[in-house]
DNA sequence: CCCAATTTGTTCGTATGTATC
DNA sequence: AGATACATACGAACAAATTGG
């Protein structure tokens, strides 16, 4: 378990209920709580702070909006350390994404150094129904799309491949990261209509190279692994490239 | 500005202060609202929402301990679409870190490949302020420590050292990746006290490195950058491999 | 410096919903 | 079905903070 983050805010006194939040917080760390351990009830920690109820349950409501707890009524229920999803860890670290504009290039700096890493550790440790699922979300984009609407559900299915890689990293850092940057990438292409010229080459491009990775997983062989996957991104990038601008060039004609 | 990540949860159905956080939320993004803009007052949401105070106060906190708003009293006062912080950032992403343990392994699995590619991008973009900056932080670790606190300083200092070059990153990704990644890997070291049995050598090779990565950063060298900071890497993941076994020899003892 | 207006912040009493036994 | 234990929600009053006169 890794350490607490305390941070010296220079912000502004933080109101009653944030107070209480992080003293909540800050003893389920000193108790060593783990997840599904119950935390005081709502009157118990109402006489603890001596506060209001109202003040108290806008404490829990903050830990729960940052995903520490969660809490069940009815008898039994109460407050309870939690572990917090991948997804949500995501979506509350998209919040901070939101207005600061990513640019392709910046997520493919990252995914070029990244996910050529990742595979070369993953090949030959993964088990045959891992191959498997990977080859099923390959099936979904088997042959060209032939809606819009297809195309869409192709290119979402496409990067679902690699959110699947990285959910197979043993590193836990790696596996966010990754997943985060393709759920990322895959929220941009949607929002941007990215899929919308029909790319054939990318389709092809990118099936093959999937293809020959998962061939080079199942051998073991992470070298030709970590070159495949090195290889994929490069043109993957070039291509996404230049649909960005002819979806621009579209938009200012 | 990146999309929206909705979400859909299959997870139980969420209270009601979650459900009006969300609504609020997305009625923000719709229209677009920018940092500093203020949200409908606490009386007048009550009448859109038909929902009581103590509701509305709740989603409000949920938005704010997402780092999403800001609210302010007295006249004037309110609540206002907020840019969350760095900071802020990094503090919430390190509560999914809380359960799972991440090794130094897991840390610098990221580090060795992304750090290089940081600095290499870097080299001859930085003004001389910047450059000062970087040698003012080495400047902290001159000479050796005398005491164990020291020494805990000047092991933070020298990762401070990389975030501040995270900071400089155009790249906001790749920027914030590294400032967390480095932040987590200052946690685990304080939290784990691994300063404590001083090591001469981790001090003395990582100076030099530091030195002559600020060198290649002047002159613009981008090559020798990266290839600095992939031997800084290199052996300072294996030195702190060496004092984390050192610390648990001296514990098992 | 004080006073008044505005807006969030906090309290308490009560009632309702929900899940367990 | 009914009792119990718990969170959830409402409403009205009051307190605190901030701004401007």
């Amino acid at each position: 378990m890794p350490p607490a983050t305390t941070r010296s805010t220079p912000e502004g006194k933080p109101s009653r209920p944030t107070q209480v939040a992080e003293a909540i917080k800050q003893w389920v760390m000193q108790q060593g709580l783990h997840s599904g351990d119950r935390l005081p009830s709502e009157p118990e920690l109402i006489a603890r702070f001596g506060m209001s109820k109202g003040t108290i349950r806008e404490a829990t409501r903050i830990l729960e909006a940052q995903g520490l707890v969660r809490t069940r009524s009815g008898p039994g229920g109460g407050t309870f350390v939690h572990q917090m999803s991948p997804e949500r860890a995501r979506a509350l670290l998209s919040n901070y994404f939101y207005f600061r504009d990513l640019t392709l290039n910046d997520i493919y700096q990252i995914r070029m150094v990244l996910e050529p890493e990742l595979v070369a550790h993953l090949a030959g440790t993964l088990t045959e129904d891992q191959l498997a699922q990977l080859e099923a979300v390959m099936a979904s984009y088997a042959h060209p799309a032939e809606t819009a609407e297809e195309e869409r559900e192709q290119h979402i299915a496409s990067l679902r491949f690699h959110g699947l890689l990285a959910e197979m990293s043993d590193n836990p850092l790696m596996g966010f990261i990754i997943a985060f940057v393709t759920q990322t990438l895959s929220d941009l292409t949607v929002y941007r209509k990215l899929y919308d010229p029909p790319n054939h080459q990318l389709w092809a491009k990118g099936k093959a190279y999937q293809a020959r990775l998962v061939a080079a997983l199942r051998n073991g062989d992470g070298a030709e692994a970590r070159r495949v996957m090195a290889l994929h991104m490069a043109t993957a990038q070039s291509l996404m490239q230049a649909q960005e601008a002819e979806v621009i060039r579209r938009f200012m004609t």
